[in-house]
DNA sequence: CCGTATGGTTGACGATGACAACCACGGTAG
DNA sequence: CTACCGTGGTTGTCATCGTCAACCATACGG
């Protein structure tokens, strides 16, 4: 940072790229990602962005892994007292991460497009993977869904919670889109997380 | 068809294209689709795609349409006695009809590659739709879940069938993969479609 | 005061999507 | 029979893209 702006950027064009590329993503989707658009856009030229990523895949990846690290923070922020309320906050922490970050979140689910075998990625992505999990663990000894197997019951939370998320993002659920987004959820999550009879 | 081959391609291109591209699309993902590569593996000329798709939007449309119109046609063929039945069939079908038709299934929720307004497509979409809402109500109106409106009983059965499918398919659920596919899917289902204490 | 690493620059290459112009058949009207 | 026309191919061209190589300007350490 702090260049005199004559050649050079002035600030971190690495953090700016990452930025301006979240934004296409949220508003036109990852295909309408270039790199050359996106130097374009903030004035630099069209190999700039090679200096900070070796390739399109490499500015996904570090998008992605920011992406890990951004739910991980966000669930744990999502506290409660009592193991029941601290799982349900995950999953309103979930969607909520959905809307808060819609370009991370929709690349976080195209797995296609990044490296997933990055270390960082994988990190990232494991520590928020552990919380979910510690916390359907404590539901579990807690009593809620204690008669099914640890990965079943994580496999019900998450694909539940993403796959509402998902759809609601699709607009698939065209009909409930009048509803207001945090009641909706709320109710979603206590249907999702109610344990059977 | 029957075009003797001198000049003209011997067959039904578009639905070679069609065929091709499904295939690229499930091992590689729609990333990889090129119009001029598909063209090339078919032994056509570069602009051949063009006669039959006005560009590559209008083929991954004609895919995604086709896409609703087959899972239309395995949840109309996923019978049951009963209403609950029935919908445990259609949730099952919905996860095989992803594993077996893989191409097809990806394609379909990624809406930013096709046109959703296209008329054959949300005709083929809201068929789907309507028989899978169909079978959510009628096991409702046999109990199941009946406290809950339909919108939110139907929301939960979507989302926790595609949530589930998605995060199998993106091997996010890399503790369970040893199980059976059929039989995991049998017990997800069984778990999501119990009904609240 | 020089040398080098960092982070920019321009220029080029091959591949792609899209478009235009052209051409080879088959079917049909006259 | 022939002249025509539409369907479904063809080649050629264009702007844009990702990527790479070569070059250059500044900051900083010796």
């Amino acid at each position: 940072m702090s260049r005199p702006s004559g050649q050079h950027f002035s600030g971190d064009l690495r953090r700016a790229l990452v930025d301006a590329t979240v934004a296409v993503i949220a508003t036109d989707g990852p295909a309408a990602v270039s790199l050359r658009s996106v130097a374009r856009q903030l004035g630099v030229s069209h190999a700039a962005p090679g200096k900070h990523f070796r390739d399109r895949e490499d500015l996904f990846t570090a998008i992605a892994t920011e992406a890990f690290a951004l739910l991980d923070a966000r669930l744990a922020a999502a506290g409660g007292a009592e193991p029941a309320q601290r799982l349900r906050a995950a999953v309103v922490a979930y969607a909520r991460f959905a809307l808060d970050h819609p370009g991370h979140f929709t690349l976080m689910w195209r797995p296609d497009l990044y490296d997933r075998e990055d270390d960082g990625l994988t990190a990232a992505a494991g520590r928020a993977y552990a919380q979910l999990a510690d916390r359907v663990a404590a539901a579990q000894a807690g009593g809620w869904l204690a008669d099914r197997p640890h990965g079943q019951a994580m496999a019900h939370v998450w694909a539940g919670a993403h796959g509402f998320t998902q759809l609601w993002g699709t607009s698939a659920f065209a009909a409930l889109s009048d509803d207001d987004w945090d009641a909706g959820v709320g109710q979603a999550v206590d249907l999702l997380l109610r344990d059977g009879g």
